[in-house]
DNA sequence: AAGTGTTTGTGAAATGTTTCACAAGAAATT
DNA sequence: AATTTCTTGTGAAACATTTCACAAACACTT
């Protein structure tokens, strides 16, 4: 299926390349330069048709009898990602999780930065010390807006994570990685990601009962 | 589909199941007593006629022309996921977001406490006071298999994520939450579930291009 | 240069999930 | 008590994703 000339990738696919570039990073460290879909898909934990099925929605890069030439095909991942050049990203309500994620060096490596982080109290006394400023919710919509930032990670409390989504977008921002567990209502073209750690709990707690 | 006598349910249903836990109980606290699955399936961001398939499977609660009570549909979805009692679980990995989860409060309101965690240098210093106890890894197997823990949180490098999960089923772990970014090899029998936020993020910049 | 062995890429089949359409049941109304 | 209104529960249809099966393409060996 296409829409406006680009084939539709599925949002699982999406996930999976990610995965398959981690993997290729992981190969390229230990100077492997080709790999078969077999051991890419073992890597990764899914099946090999999967994995090309996953790349065949944007082209085809291997070598029959040979395999995927691993620098080319990280290449060709991160493009249709398009986690080529970095990332601006900001990071509302500096709690105890919103301080961990602006403590956490994973997200640098990956393409993005997180330019700033913004709180009703910036200036509350934290026990850790941090490289991005810390400053006050109102300054959020000029920042936003100035440095074009389209993603920001939400670590508020359930109670005003709405208000801060409505300012967020208003601003310009497109995509929210979304820590508190509230179903936010955003408009179509705005893209929400939920990470709620109780329900993963929750959800292994099911499953391992059997 | 049945095996061993239960219904086989989707993975993703019993996912939807905890977003539907935690508007119902936001409905409670607003005194609501009965809800139609309209209602309740605006509230969770999902269709009405899933989430009355999603109930469908493990029995039929609501009242044609009313809807359901809200105390009851609770219970129901509470019983059917196991988080009726509380289960304790630990955290291994004391770093800078082992450290944040620890402070975390939402957990033990959906019936889940972090008992101890565990670390390779338990007596470091750390910027922030918490409750539970951090002790050294190599306590670990006698304390999980001693308090019959069943789920733990891992939060250590990926260097060495495999080692340490290793160690947790042996010792009798039937579930992990994993965030370190690799992939776990794991029994059959094993659940992990992988919160990533590096590929959470990449997620979002792709899907915001389109 | 021919033959053998691998591995990709892809239609088709199988499986899984969501949505539709509507009968059936209960409440509310007249 | 009959009628209308509302809402559930569910088989069937539509849609999406995964897996299978195998031809095509290339590398490697002899």
């Amino acid at each position: 299926m296409k829409r406006n000339g680009r084939p539709i990738i599925p949002k699982k696919t999406i996930y999976r390349l990610s995965i398959y570039l981690r993997c290729l990073a992981r190969l390229r460290e230990n100077g492997i330069g080709t790999v078969s879909s077999e051991a890419l898909a073992k890597a990764a934990g899914v099946k090999s048709t999967q994995l090309r099925k996953d790349l065949a929605y944007f082209g085809t890069f291997g070598t029959r009898g040979l395999g995927y030439d691993v620098s080319e095909l990280s290449q060709k991942i991160s493009g249709e990602l398009g986690t080529a050049q970095l990332q601006p990203v900001v990071l509302v309500g500096v709690g105890h999780l919103g301080l961990a994620l602006l403590s956490y060096r994973g997200f640098e490596k990956e393409g993005f930065e997180i330019i700033a982080a913004f709180d009703t109290e910036p200036n509350r006394k934290r026990e850790k010390k941090i490289a991005q400023p810390i400053l006050g919710i109102r300054e959020m919509p000029a920042f936003v807006a100035e440095h074009a930032v389209k993603m920001a990670i939400l670590s508020v409390p359930v109670a005003v994570a709405q208000e801060t989504v409505n300012a967020l977008i208003k601003s310009g921002v497109m995509g929210i990685l979304n820590f508190a567990p509230i179903v936010l209502a955003v408009p179509e073209d705005v893209m929400v990601n939920n990470v709620n750690l109780a329900i993963e709990l929750e959800n292994l707690s099911y499953f391992i009962q059997g």
